[in-house]
DNA sequence: GTTTGTGTGGGAAAAAGTGGGAAAATCAGG
DNA sequence: CCTGATTTTCCCACTTTTTCCCACACAAAC
């Protein structure tokens, strides 16, 4: 279970160190071995623990009978999934494809998502932030929920 | 099984190295015997461990007894067939043909695809991949497959 | 102040990727 | 067949990337 936002930096060679609450949680899962594929949706990449990918890919794989939007989920995730492990030290060394894909660069931001963490670069994030906000107070949700009792 | 993506450079005689990660999983499979071929869908080039190529030609054959679109197909797919071995280095040598069928030059892209691996010269995939990133985010199913509990 | 944990950097060895010489095999035309 | 040109294979060498390991900086804890 990841959880929370964390800024990291990638070093010369491509190694990123997971904060040691994400490694606690990925040596749990699964014995330091995550796969990283891309976000189809936005320009990050996303972090599994192995077991967790290996779930994702067999429902992916169920799917893809059916639609060719399936069938183009399946051929980006499966195609950018690339297995990873950690170091001594707790960190990943991000394949070069997929550091591009995410324009990652020195700066790094991390956020939990339950099963997944995903991996921003600062300055797309920042951008990305900005319009999330934007839209949540444009939205009527943001006025509701208080009204509602949800209180978030 | 192969997943993940890499970029590998392919040589003046045509010869192209299988990243360590691909090449140990050609070696589990089938000691060293590959298949290339086309993908009759995607201006790209197919390569199977010998023996899952033999598993896609007999339901290749069972299918062609039945349409003429189904040997249309066998026609093409077993027809660019070829036998390729891995070098002591791990390099496959393709084909011209096959070379040719996917602008294969300098700049190659891999991308595994559970059962095979996809090779693509890199200016088309830059290209097909933009569009099967737009379309994915255009398709409803994007959405609804976070709805449905598929939470990629 | 000292210790412990965490994040970061980098030297050095190992592994992976790349290029090319030269022998062997293949092919085309006589 | 024979010959010359091309392609393929085998092998070695070089470059880059990855891995292993150690060390430093900093902050929190003792």
């Amino acid at each position: 279970m990841f959880r929370g936002i964390a800024s990291v930096t990638m070093d010369s060679r491509g190694r990123m160190a997971l904060p040691s609450r994400f490694r606690e949680e990925a040596e749990r899962r699964t014995e330091n071995r995550l796969v990283a594929t891309i976000d189809t949706n936005e320009q990050c990449l996303l972090l599994y623990s192995l077991g967790d990918w290996e779930e994702v890919q067999r429902r992916l794989e169920a799917l893809s009978k059916i639609g060719t939007s399936a069938r183009l989920l399946q051929r980006l995730l499966i195609g950018h999934a690339t297995d990873v492990e950690m170091d001594a030290q707790g960190r990943v060394l991000i394949p070069p494809m997929l550091r591009e894909y995410g324009e990652l660069e020195k700066k790094i931001v991390l956020m939990g998502q339950t099963n997944k963490l995903e991996i921003w670069g600062e300055q797309i994030w920042r951008t990305r932030r900005e319009e999330w906000l934007k839209a949540t107070r444009e939205s009527a949700f943001s006025d509701l929920s208080d009204l509602d009792g949800l209180s978030v």
